[in-house]
DNA sequence: TATCGCAACCAATTCAGAATTGGTTGCGCT
DNA sequence: AGCGCAACCAATTCTGAATTGGTTGCGATA
């Protein structure tokens, strides 16, 4: 006989979870349940939970926000709902354009502003994007990915720019169901094109950072005009 | 005897109601009162005030907004209400920075996308805040000066994130009650950055527009920076 | 016939209040 | 000291009524 079953330590029960959300336990649009009911699922209190939680916050895996919920993809803009009315009247083109006067600036603040922490949570973030083997998984590694740099940037406006054109691009989606299913070298030469941002903002290198960030939005742009006549 | 009156005619109307609106008539947040309630108030249909609206409109002396109101100054961002807790957060430095960034692309937007009739009402626009004689005016032109450059850039996405800047700073204020009375040189300064400013995007020099914005956000930076020290 | 006033309706937003959810604190027990 | 429990705080979402600009149709009148 074995001692009495040890109560599990947090990290095993962080462990635990890790492998739900692996498994693809999170609800639509990456959500997990609430504190209170993850809580009771897994016989702790919701004291023990959160402290559970607090690990997986501090190495990036999960998102948390008072009032939406805990998440495992960034969390939806605040205002989400009000987005949906203006997706419906913009265009890819426009998306691009804005995409390419903000996001450079956010890579060269990031790479200026990131916390030794950060950039150490950045090079894992980064390295999952390299290993994605479906679209499907590139396209959260890439959401987490951009994402992860706007809140590098540390400038809470900035960051909630970020957000509503995050927001209006999931809106919108082009309407069309989105075929978007890259070739495998387009899709090479964008993880290429993270893995220099990456090491550009890593290293704290801000200009090249910004011109890495213009280099692949440009790229994304040019994919994305003739995603028609794919093969 | 005089003939017995005969009805005004739509531009009377339209001028009683400019003399109105200059006068002070608007309420708070240069909000006028509803349709139904200005078309009573005139002794004219509704269907009737629109039409005189429209030509207020039309040169750009109003805006309006379906649920919102019609405004004399820029209407207020659609979710205007969630942007409060943000403007808590946020510092001057922090919106100075990403208006940096977005402004002088959208001043090289509004160059090269501004259709005639807006340049026209642009340069009126451009003119009003030279002739501008005390601080409250001057801000109120101003405020319309920057706006109509996010428009004529004709993006609406670009638009929004202008009117959630716009929000924030209104919000904020900076806490503190604003002195910021700038002094007869810096006021000088500023309205002949302006007044460069449009006649880069009237004559469609989108480099130039977007140096000249720079430039005059740089000099709204400095002077708001020393504002404490003020003579 | 063309215009005007009137009314009803549509579309987008605002507003107020209840419900949800993460964040925090205090209490009692072991 | 740590755990579970409960209550409360803060921010958000959701729902439905009210507000407001946008549009259409109808009848009266000149």
């Amino acid at each position: 006989m074995k001692p009495p079953p040890a109560p599990p330590s947090d990290t095993e029960i962080a462990a635990r979870l890790r492998r739900e959300i692996a498994e693809g336990a999170p609800l639509k649009d990456g959500r997990l349940p609430p504190e209170r009911e993850l809580a009771q699922r897994h016989g702790i209190s919701r004291a023990r939970l959160r402290r559970v939680l607090d690990l997986l916050a501090a190495d990036g895996t999960i998102f948390r926000r008072r009032g939406q919920g805990t998440f495992v993809l960034p969390p939806p803009a605040t205002d989400a709902a009000r987005l949906k009315p203006l997706a419906r009247r913009v265009t890819p083109a426009e998306v691009i354009e804005v995409r390419l006067s903000l996001e450079p600036r956010l890579a060269a603040l990031a790479a200026t502003r990131a916390t030794p922490q950060e950039r150490a949570q950045f090079a894992q973030i980064a390295a999952a994007t390299q290993s994605a083997e479906d679209q499907r998984s590139y396209d959260a590694a890439d959401d987490i990915f951009h994402y992860k740099i706007a809140e590098m940037a540390h400038n809470a406006l900035f960051l909630t720019m970020y957000e509503a054109i995050r927001s209006v691009r999931q809106e919108a989606s082009w309407i069309r169901p989105r075929a978007e299913t890259y070739s495998g070298a387009v899709f090479e030469m964008l993880a290429q094109q993270h893995q220099a941002l990456a090491t550009a903002i890593i290293e704290g290198d801000a200009p090249r950072a910004a011109e890495a960030m213009k280099t692949h939005l440009h790229s994304v742009s040019e994919t994305l005009s003739r995603a028609d006549p794919a093969p």
